[in-house]
DNA sequence: CTCCTAATTGCAACTAGTTGCAATTGAAAA
DNA sequence: TTTTCAATTGCAACTAGTTGCAATTAGGAG
């Protein structure tokens, strides 16, 4: 999706288009991966120096909120953001030497029948970030 | 366990015997559940009122560390810690009404065996918070 | 008991992110 | 085109948590 899809999208949710959320938008989709707030700044900022923080937070949370955008914190201190792919994904993170896996959702599917089953819940397993130890990280330690 | 046995623990690998330490603690060997840093603070100044954050949060991250203590984001502002119970457990969170259901570990064995089997990871799937919508409010909305 | 040294603390400054509020602005209706 | 009003922004102050550094201290060795 581009972000004029994602603006319509979201208008038609009864938020507003400003010039700011275009710019944010923008520098996701450009990204191709995972991104922190500080670097959307960084990189709107080049083009519109005035932006502010609060904005970028705001935005993204609203993005996280109406799904097209994925939140994982990977322990580095800060947020990253990810444009939403279907089916969803989940990143397995090597302590060690900080691998990362991509792993699609399929592999909750027993979790979730069973909280289902056996707990009457529904639970969102959307993009986690499992941490543990890789192949070689094993073999090594 | 009580305070006096995990300092002991603690000496063993190297760290010291503090009253800081000890007052933190003894504060959440009481607490009998999850505690916030800040609640922590709190507590222990009542005894002890020249207490910094800092210690705290430090000695915090080396009883995680040491597997001591398991730290939870209830996405509430502030991570909750709760003494470890063996086996592990999980937190369903219902995001509606905020309900909490605890679950044991083994929820997640065909998960581990998974990611052992198909990417050879050794994965941590301690204590997490997992959001969802329990029974009653899967009826309501 | 005294000395020694690395571990720990307190402090102040910092980072990531949130929030309340007044000013601005998008966009729909008149 | 102008009016209108809620949504959004910028700002400044705030919260949770981290970090570098100098001062302190636990606790083992002499």
């Amino acid at each position: 999706m581009q972000p004029t899809e994602f603006l319509k999208d979201l208008r038609q949710r009864g938020h507003r288009r400003t010039p700011q959320r275009e710019m944010i938008l923008q520098v996701i989709c450009e990204c191709d991966g995972h991104i922190t707030a500080d670097e959307i700044i960084t990189r709107v900022r080049k083009r519109y120096p005035h932006l502010n923080k609060s904005a970028v937070y705001r935005t993204l949370n609203l993005l996280v909120q109406t799904g097209f955008v994925n939140p994982t914190d990977f322990g580095s201190g800060s947020v990253t953001y990810e444009i939403h792919r279907d089916p969803h994904h989940h990143h397995l993170v090597c302590r060690e030497c900080g691998k990362m896996i991509e792993v699609d959702a399929g592999v909750f599917a027993p979790v979730e029948r069973k909280l289902r089953d056996e707990y009457a819940f529904a639970p969102d397993l959307h993009h986690f970030a499992i941490f543990g130890l890789c192949r070689k990280c094993q073999k090594k330690g």
